[in-house]
DNA sequence: TGTAATTCCTACCAAAATAGTAGTATAATT
DNA sequence: AATTATACTACTATTTTGGTAGGAATTACA
C-alpha cells in the first residue's frame, strides 16, 4: 500500500520545473537530476508519461529543457500522480475479492478510500508547493 | 498504490468469522475458502499473520476452526489490516525520495494522506462489516 | 558546418513484492 | 484408526517496480 518513487519524482519534477516559471526559464533534466539525486534516464522514462499532458513548453537542444505551459495554479496534484501512477485509487472490487457483484462486504471501505484520497489531491495545485 | 488482496482477504476472513460471533460457532477456513472462492492454501497463510494478533479461540481437528474472541466492535479494521499488510500507509519519506531531510517538498503530502487512511480505518470495527 | 547538449523513443533487464503451492506436523472428533 | 482441522516451513511463479542502454531528432553556438 504505497506510492511508487515513480509518483514522488514526477511530483518532484513539477515542482522544480514550476519553481522556473516566474522566471520563464527552460529547466532541464539533469540540473533536476543533478537537484535531486536521481537517475537522469530514470527521470526520462518519467517524463514520457508527464508528457502526455498538456503540461509543458519545451525546448530541445543546448540551453533546452521544459518550463510550464500555464500558471502553477492550474496544475492539479491528482492529475499529475494519476498520470504517473495510472491512478491513486487504494483498491477496487475486482470479480476475485467480489464474486458477488453489488454485495461486496468492503467494497464501502475502499470506495470511501478512494475518494478521501482523491478529494484531497485534488484540492492542491503545484502552486501550493513551490 | 492499491492495496494487496492479502488485506482484502484479510478483512473477508474476519468478517466471515465475526458472522458467526453471536452463534458462537467455530468458522472453518474450508467454509471461507469456499463461499469466498479463495484458495485454502493462500487463506492459511494469511491467517498466519492474523493469528499474531490476539483475535481468536482456535480448535482444530473435526468441527474445528476459529472464533472470535471479543466482540465484533472491540476489532479496528486498520489493526487487521496493519497486521494483513504490513502498515496502511501510502508512502513515507526515504533519503532517496527526501536527500535533505527536514525539507522535503512533498512530504506534507504522504504526511496528511496517511493521517487520512489511518483515521478512517481506525474509526471503523468489525460490528461495521456484519 | 560540426559538435555538444538536450529532448524523444524503443527496448531490455534486475530486484522486489505479490500471490500463490506443497508438504508435513500437530491436535481434535468420531 | 481415520478423518479433518489448524500450525508451520519452504519453495515457486507472476507481476510490478525501478531502473539501464542505445540511439534518433532537434537546437545553440563556435
Amino acid at each position: 500500500m504505497k506510492i511508487s518513487t515513480k509518483g514522488k519524482y514526477a511530483l518532484l519534477i513539477m515542482i522544480d520545473i514550476a519553481k522556473e516559471y516566474k522566471n520563464d526559464n527552460y529547466v532541464s533534466l539533469k540540473d533536476i537530476s543533478e537537484k535531486e539525486h536521481i537517475s537522469l534516464k530514470y527521470l526520462e522514462k518519467i517524463m514520457l508519461d508527464l508528457t502526455k499532458g498538456d503540461y509543458f513548453i519545451t525546448l530541445r537542444g543546448k540551453t533546452g529543457g521544459y518550463k510550464l505551459k500555464y500558471d502553477p495554479k492550474k496544475y492539479i496534484i491528482g492529475d499529475i500522480l494519476r498520470l504517473a501512477e495510472g491512478s491513486v485509487d487504494v483498491a477496487g472490487c475486482d470479480k476475485n475479492t467480489c464474486p458477488k457483484k453489488g454485495i461486496c462486504k468492503t467494497f464501502s471501505i475502499w470506495d470511501d478510500l478512494n475518494n478521501l484520497i482523491n478529494d484531497y489531491l485534488d484540492n492542491k495545485t503545484l502552486d501550493d508547493y513551490i
